[in-house]
DNA sequence: CATCTTATTGTAAATCATACAACATCCATC
DNA sequence: GATGGATGTTGTATGATTTACAATAAGATG
C-alpha cells in the first residue's frame, strides 16, 4: 500500500468514521470523454470512435480515456482526443461529470465530459491508440453507444447554444476572414431555424468582436460581400454570457 | 491487487500503451464539496465547516468528502451535507469538477462541487463527524479556506443567477404561502440590485407556475397583501432555462 | 375620518424586435 | 458597355417590450 493510502487511512482511522476499509476508496478511477461537435457546410456532427478494446469492444462511443495520476484535468482532455484520433490539440471546455456506480462494467469509473465545437473541413481524424476507427456521425443517426455516452452526448447538445460552445463558434468554426452569410448559416444550423438576414446583420454588428476588415470577397460570380473577422481580445473583455440565441 | 485492477491492467497491456504502470491509475479518489448557500431577511450566506483533521486541521471549508464506492455521485452529496452537518435532506445540483494535479496535499482527488440555495431560518447546522464546528458566513467575510475551496465557492457564486438555483429559489426559500414583496426582495438580493416595484411584477406574473392565493395576510398593520403560492407541477411544465434575472 | 403604510395598477416615452421591401454592387453574358 | 441575375446591404413601418415614474386602492391606526 502507498504512503499516501496510509497516510488517509491513518487519518480517518483517528476518527473511526467509515465502516469500509480505507482501500475501497482507492479502487476508483476517473476519465475525460469528449463530445466533439463539427461543423461544415451547414450540417452538425458528433466525432465517435469504434472501440478496439474490451469493454464494448466494436462499440461506438465518445473519444474518452483514464485521466493519467499526474495530469491536469483539463488537460487531460485534450490529450486523450489526440491519442485517440490524431487531432491537433484543440480547446474544450467541461460539460458535467457522470458518477452513477455502475456506469461502467468494469468498476468504478466516474467521468468528466468536455465538448466544443469545430469546423470538420480541416480536421482529418484518425484512428490510433486503441482506437480502432473514427468518423463524424450526424446527429440524427447515432448509433447504439458504449457506458452512458448516449446520456453525455445529450448533456452536450443542450450546452450547444449557450456559452460552452460560442467561443468555439468564432474562433474555431469560422475561417479567420468570413462573411455575415457565413456566420448566418453557422447560427442557422446550430438553432435548426432560419434567420432574418437584415435583422440577423443589425444584431450581430453590435458585437465589439466582430471586426469589419478593409477587404471582400474575391472571385465570385456575384457582388462580393464585405469580410469580417474575430478579434480575441474584444471578445474576453465582452462578459458575454452566451449568446442571446433566441434571435 | 484487485480482480479489477487486473482485468483493467490486461486490456491495457493488450495495446501496449501506457508507459507507468496501471496502478498508478488507482491510487486516485474522487470527493463532492458542497456550496450551500443560505438566504434569510435579506442576506446571503453560505455554509462552512471548520476542519477537525488534517489535512487543514482548524481551517474553514465547504462541507465535502470522500465518495463511497458504492454511492453515486449525486447521492453523495447530499450525505455528506449530512454526514457533516446534520442537516436534513437537501436536493442539490452539480456545478462543476475541479481536478488540478496538485489541489489535495495528500494525493490525486478529484472533487466535484455542488450547490443549492435554502432559507437558514428553520435549518440548524450542527457539527458532526469530523467537522469541528459549522456555520453560515457572509459572502463579503470569507476566513481562508482550506484546498482550492475559495475557488469553487467563486464558481458557485456565478451560478446563482442561473437556473441551477432557480427551482431551489421557489421550492426552497420560499414559505409555502408568500407576497411579490417578499419574492421581490429575494431577487433584490441575489442580483444586489433594486427592481421596480411595477415593473417586477408585471414581469413576474407571466409565470404560469405562481399561483394566486385566495388569501391575503392577515394581523399587519398596513394593508395586507396578497398571497402567492409555487406550483411544482407547471414548474416542471414550463422548461424555463433559467430567469432573465436581468430585469 | 384623516392619515399612515404598503399594495396594486396605469401610462407615456423610449427602446427593441419583426417583417418586409428597396436599393447597391459586382459578375457574367451578350 | 448595357443588361440581367444573384447576392449583399440598408431602410422603414409596425408592433411588442421595457423602463421610469406616478396615481390610486386598501386596510390599520388613532
Amino acid at each position: 500500500m502507498s504512503d499516501l493510502l496510509k497516510n488517509v487511512e491513518s487519518l480517518i482511522q483517528q476518527k473511526d468514521l467509515y465502516a469500509i476499509p480505507i482501500d475501497d476508496f482507492f479502487k476508483s478511477a476517473f476519465s475525460v470523454d469528449c463530445v466533439i461537435f463539427g461543423y461544415h457546410d451547414c450540417q452538425l456532427k458528433v466525432l465517435l470512435i469504434e472501440r478496439g478494446t474490451q469493454p464494448y469492444e466494436n462499440y461506438w462511443a465518445l473519444p474518452g480515456d483514464l485521466v493519467y495520476p499526474n495530469e491536469d484535468l483539463d488537460f487531460a482532455a485534450s490529450r486523450v482526443l489526440k491519442d485517440l484520433t490524431s487531432l491537433p490539440d484543440i480547446s474544450i471546455r467541461q460539460v458535467k461529470t457522470f458518477g452513477k456506480v455502475n456506469r461502467h462494467p468494469l468498476g468504478r469509473v466516474i467521468t468528466v465530459a468536455y465538448t466544443t465545437l469545430v469546423e470538420t473541413t480541416e480536421l482529418n481524424p484518425i484512428a490510433s491508440s486503441w482506437a480502432k476507427s473514427t468518423a463524424w456521425h450526424s446527429l440524427k443517426e447515432i448509433p447504439q453507444l458504449a457506458f452512458d455516452h448516449m446520456d453525455i452526448l445529450m448533456e452536450a447538445r443542450k450546452e450547444l447554444n449557450s456559452i460552452v460552445i460560442a467561443e468555439a463558434l468564432w474562433s474555431q468554426v469560422l475561417p479567420p476572414k468570413f462573411t455575415l452569410t457565413q456566420l448566418q448559416e453557422v447560427f442557422e444550423t446550430l438553432l435548426d431555424k432560419k434567420l432574418d438576414k437584415g435583422n440577423f446583420r443589425k444584431k450581430i454588428q453590435e458585437y465589439r468582436f466582430l471586426v469589419k476588415l478593409e477587404e471582400s470577397q474575391k472571385n465570385v460570380n456575384h457582388r462580393p460581400s464585405q469580410l469580417y473577422s474575430f478579434d480575441q481580445i474584444q471578445f474576453n473583455q465582452s462578459n458575454i454570457k452566451g449568446f442571446n440565441f433566441e434571435m
